[in-house]
Order: C-alpha cells, then structure tokens, then sequence
RNA sequence: GCGCCCGUAGCUCAACCGGAUAGAGCAACGGCCUUCUAAGCCGUAGGCUGCAGGUUCGAGUCCUGCCGGGCGUGCCA
C-alpha cells in the first residue's frame, strides 16, 4: 500500500516537472509513513516539506500542486493537507476492507514474502561455552536469535542457525577434571575440590554417570593425586596455578584415552542437556560446529598461513609469539594467534571459523553476541578483512545482560560457583511461552531488569497472556456460534465487510493491514520487540471490539461480517505467536 | 585513561529513514459481569525525553561537550 502510494506522488511529481514547477535534477526520496494519529489519514508523506527548499515554494503550497497532479486511484478515499505541509492519505474502506479476505485466503502464509532471495544468511547464537547449564543471560540471546532468525526466513531469506561449540582449551580441560575429581569422590577417595573448579551440582551426576558405566576404572589414590600439587588460594597458594597442576596431573595419571573418556563425558552430557534444554524453548539450529575440528581439520593452521602470506603476521623475537597486525585495520593492539610454545589462542580459531563460514558459502554472517563481548568485534572484522571478505558482510548483533533480581536483592550469576539461576529454573517458573516473549519485548541493546519475584508474582499480568487470551476469545467465539447452531458463512462474512462502520472495526482492520510492514520492518532490522509490540496492540484493539460489540447476533449478515473479521485477527495473532516462538492456546 | 552500549511518567519499556499533541503496561484512583471467557473493557492522574550548546522548516532521534549507569580494554574462553 505504501509503495501504492508513493508510485501516485512519483506520477505526480513527474507532472509538476512537465509543468516546470519542479527542477528535473531534485531527486526526492519519497517516504510514505504510516500516521501516528488517525486524525491523519492512514498514511502521510513529507514530500512537499523536502522540496520546499529545491522548488524555492512554501510547502503547503507545494503539497497543494503534488495533490492537484496525483493520478486518480481505485484505493484512496481523498487526501487532505495538514500541518506544515504533510499530504495525508485516506483509503478508502474498501481497499482497507480487503486486507480482510487476504488474511483468510493466505492463512498462515500471511504476511510472509512469497519469493525467497537467493541470499543465504548464517545466524550464529547462545554459543555458550559447554561447562555447564544455560543460564537466564543465555536465554536472552537464544530467545533474540531464534526470533531473528525466524523474522529473516519470513522476509524470504534463506536462514541458517548455528551453535559454535567450544569444545576445545583451558575451561574444557577444568572442567574435565572436575568431573574427575567428582568421580573419584564416587569412588571413596577423599579430597579437597579445588575453589576453581566448577561446583555445580550437575558436575556430581556426571561423575556417577561415569561411575555407573565404568566402575573403578579411572579411580587413583587421591595422596597420588595431590603430591606436589601447589597449594590452591585458600591455603595461601595461587588457585590458577592449583587447578592448571591438576590438569596436567588427570592427564598423566589417566593417560590420553582415559582423560579423553572422561572429558567426553562431561562434554557430552553438558551439550545434551543444553541441546534439550533450547529444543524445549523452541530453538533449534542446523549446525552444531565444533571449535576442535578446526584444528583438526588444519583450518586453523590454513588461516593463519593465508594471513602469513598477506602479510599480516609476524614474529616477536623478543616473546617468540605470532601476531596478527590487526592494528592495520583499526584495532587498538595486535593480537597474538600462536603462542611461543605452537599452541595457537582462542582468537586464531575465531579466525579461521569466520573463514570457514565465508567459505561455506554464506553472503552474510550474523553473529548475536553477549554485550561483554564488543572489544571483540574490530579484531574480527580485521581478520576477516584481512583475509579478503568485505567486513560488512559480518553482522554483529550485541543482547545485553538480563540482570536477574529476586525482589531487590541482585543475584549474582557464576559458573563456576553453581549458584546461578539457569534457563531451565526460569522456564520452570513462569512457562517457556513468557520467556520467549518476554526476552524480546525489549530492545536487545537495552539493559534489561528481570525481577524474578515479579515474574512469579504478576505471571497473569504478563503481556503474553494478554495476546492469548485474545486468540482464545476468538476460538471461544467460534465455538459458541456452533453451540447456538449457526455455522460461520465466510463468503457471506466477506461480502458484507461494509457493515463494520463502528470506529472499533476500523481500527482493527486498520491495525490488520499493518502486519506485513511491521513483519519486514521487525525482521530486516532485526527488532523482534516490533512484531512484540505490534501484538500487544492488535490484541488490546480485538479486546476493546470484543468488549464493545457483540458478535453473536441475529443479524446474519452483520454476525458473518463481524465473525470473519474476528478470524482474521485470530490468524494474525497466531502467525505473530508463532514467529515468537509462543504458543496459541484455543482454551485459556 | 581509551572504546562500545544506555539514560524517556514512581517502576519496566515503546516511539518505523529526523515529522504533527512523546505512547503502552505495572503501581494509584474511579467505574463496567443477568449479556460471545472480567487473564477483559472504559475513565482519571502522572513528562523541562540526564544537563548545556549546535545543525534545520522541524530533534527523544543527528553533531559537540559535560553528568550518571553498564560492559569491555587478557597470549583467559
């Protein structure tokens, strides 16, 4: 509708140049902007107000021209000039009207762009570090992906969702032995767990897992196990050194393949539990990629001889290390990518996983990241341009943290110390379908409070009840009619579309023709908290209709008008739920 | 110190590419169930958009400087 119209003002605009009113080197974006007040007409441009000034004309004078040359159109009612020179545009109901039978023809399919591009977009999210449970600060950032994701897709672009599992390096190979240390408690030897270890409860069954299958196999003396070990912090020692001789101590007493059994297991277990806990929550992905086949792939080894050739590399004879000269493209330092000892860092794979992803064949990469991970944006896209991928094609996406209270006392969140609240707990508590929404009713790089007392406490109040609570009152209505023997004459519904003259069904029509807008809006700027917003207000629209009107009249052809109208919205709600990731309930 | 994000009603947040009188929910107050689900509706009240300048027909939105908050500034992962 909005490209309707800015097709009438382009036509228009061509007519003034004829006449030479208009220079023909002005090249005017024309915008079409939906009305905030409905005294406004349903949409309004500012043409006039941007030409005023090439034109050398008042605006309002040039508003009258532009509307004087605007071909005739089936669709619009009149136009009206207000304020200080906007061209307000009034549909008329008819063509308004129709948005009505297309929700019901399309269905589910409404609002979604038929034609698919050819682009392909990777979607990289959560990518949480598989040492233990998902937290609520992780439930952000899947709820956030997954939506933008699903926006995407109905923009009609090919979309690709991806875990980055980092399945390799230093917390890993802590929390291998972790579960170790757990399991030799299983086996009766006593010791004292290390404080930086991880100390989750979950670390505990994964050890009696192990036990359960393997018995006493990797069960050592714990004197063994702590000879020489450095103190750890609380005996007046250095914990990071402690733990780090611990590692290297599992390593030596089990031997490669039993350590690896061990790690596996912990590795395993987590990433099932995290793979179940998202599939619970309605995300799901098409690739779990492990950051330890880069390496063994020599994916890793490949880009950083890619960026050697380049001439981006080079060595520190004073550290011996290998750096990255990302200061060439704008980073504060260089960044090391092999240590002195051959063992390449965290970034390195980061870099050779960019590449893999670009040599996957993906236009673009959207990476959704925690907010405490933006120092790390510069010297990716650095090496991605150094590697010779235009950098835009990355997208870096920042959620900032859900901060979690329980009444005025801020908890805070800790791997490590086991005492954070997880994803699970919290959809436990107020419901997968409140979390999904709730996470994307704000801004992702917006701070955002979750009092979890308030969650808990005001669960009904929460605006994801609101909209489904209309979708069920539409269900509720249908059933009733069948109940009173009158069955729903859709054809009759739509021919009678001119008998909803009160204001209320014309704002909810009003309100229906917007949600293809908003669905591209939402997803292209990757928002998911418009279609959220846009939800509340067509449902507050359908609550204020169903309150002031009744449906179930005599009156056949009205009841079939107001019927079909109420379908129409039923569907809208439940392909906004459903692109939310929230349920659409027929009872409540 | 430097970099990024944020600052809007008592609280939590909106405001589409700079548009017209800055909007919702919660909390507060007052109404509406004999009637399709009251998890709802209607109404009242609540604002110097952190402060000060600048850009222009027009600024919550863009620019500069302050103030306040968060995060980052590892050869960790």
């Amino acid at each position: 509708m909005k490209e309707h119209i800015a097709e009438l003002i382009e036509s228009a605009l061509k007519t003034l140049v004829e006449n030479e009113v208009l220079s023909p080197d002005v090249q005017p974006r024309i915008m079409v902007e939906n009305t905030r007040d409905k005294s406004h007409g349903d949409f309004a441009s500012n043409v006039a107000l941007t030409l005023a000034k090439p034109a050398k004309r008042n605006p309002r004078e040039l508003a009258q021209m532009i509307t004087e040359a605007l071909p005739e159109s089936a669709q619009l009612d009149r136009t009206e000039i207000a304020g200080p020179g906007f061209i307000n545009f009034f549909m008329n109901q008819a063509s308004t009207a129709a948005v009505v039978e297309q929700v019901l023809t399309q269905g589910a399919a409404f609002g979604l762009v038929e034609k698919k591009s050819d682009e392909k977009v990777q979607v990289e999210f959560v990518s949480a570090n598989p040492t233990g449970p998902l937290h609520v600060g992780h439930g952000r950032g899947a709820a956030y992906g997954a939506t933008v994701s699903d926006l995407l897709e109905a923009a009609g672009v090919n979309v690709d969702r991806e875990y980055y599992v980092n399945d390799a390096g230093r917390q890993m190979n802590i929390l291998a032995t972790s579960v170790w240390l757990r399991y030799l408690e299983k086996c009766g030897q006593e010791l004292i767990f290390p404080c930086n270890g991880y100390k989750g409860a979950y670390i505990h069954d994964i050890a009696a897992e192990l036990h359960a299958e393997h018995g006493d196999k990797f069960n050592r003396p714990a004197t063994e196990v702590f000879a020489d070990i450095p103190d750890d912090e609380p005996f007046g020692g250095d914990k990071e050194i402690h733990i780090d001789a611990l590692i290297d101590r599992a390593n030596a007493m089990l031997g490669e393949a039993d350590y690896r059994i061990v790690f596996d297991a912990g590795l395993d277990s987590i990433l099932t539990d995290i793979r179940d806990d998202l599939g619970e929550f309605g995300v799901n992905y098409q690739n779990w990629f492990s950051e330890r086949s880069l390496t063994s792939s020599g994916d890793v080894d490949r880009a950083i001889e890619t960026l050697t050739e380049k001439g981006f590399i080079y060595k520190d004879e004073n550290d011996g290390n290998l750096w990255f000269r990302s200061t060439d493209f704008g980073d504060d330092k260089d960044r090391v990518v092999k240590r002195a000892n051959g063992q390449t860092t965290y970034f390195a794979s980061d870099i050779a996983y960019h590449m893999n992803k670009f040599e996957r064949g993906y236009d673009k990469v959207i990476n959704i990241w925690g907010a405490d991970h933006h120092g790390y944006i510069t010297r990716v896209k650095a090496a991605i341009q150094a590697l010779g991928y235009d950098p835009e094609r990355l997208v870096v996406r920042l959620v900032q943290f859900a901060i979690l209270y329980r009444g005025e006392e801020r908890l805070a969140m800790s791997t490590r110390s086991g005492s954070f609240v997880t994803l699970r707990e919290l959809r436990d508590e107020v419901g997968s379908d409140a979390c999904r929404f709730f996470y994307v009713t704000r801004k992702a790089e917006q701070h955002m409070d979750f009092d979890l007392e308030l969650a808990k406490s005001e669960s009904k109040d929460n605006p994801v009840y609101y909209i489904q609570y209309a979708h069920a009152r539409v269900c509720s209505v249908m059933r009733k009619l069948d109940e009173a023997g009158w069955t729903w004459d859709k054809d009759a519904g739509l021919a009678n579309l001119d008998r909803l003259e009160t204001e209320h069904e014309k704002d909810l029509i009003t309100k229906l023709s917007k949600y293809p807008d908003v669905l591209k809006n939402s997803g292209l700027s990757h928002e998911p908290h418009m279609l959220a917003n846009y939800l509340k207000e067509l449902a507050s629209d359908f609550h204020t209709y169903y309150n002031a009107h009744k449906m179930l009249i005599d009156d056949a052809e009205l009841r079939n008008a107001r019927v079909t109208l109420s379908e129409a919205a039923r569907q809208v709600i439940a392909n906004g739920l459903q692109l939310l990731g929230v349920s659409a309930p027929e009872h409540m």
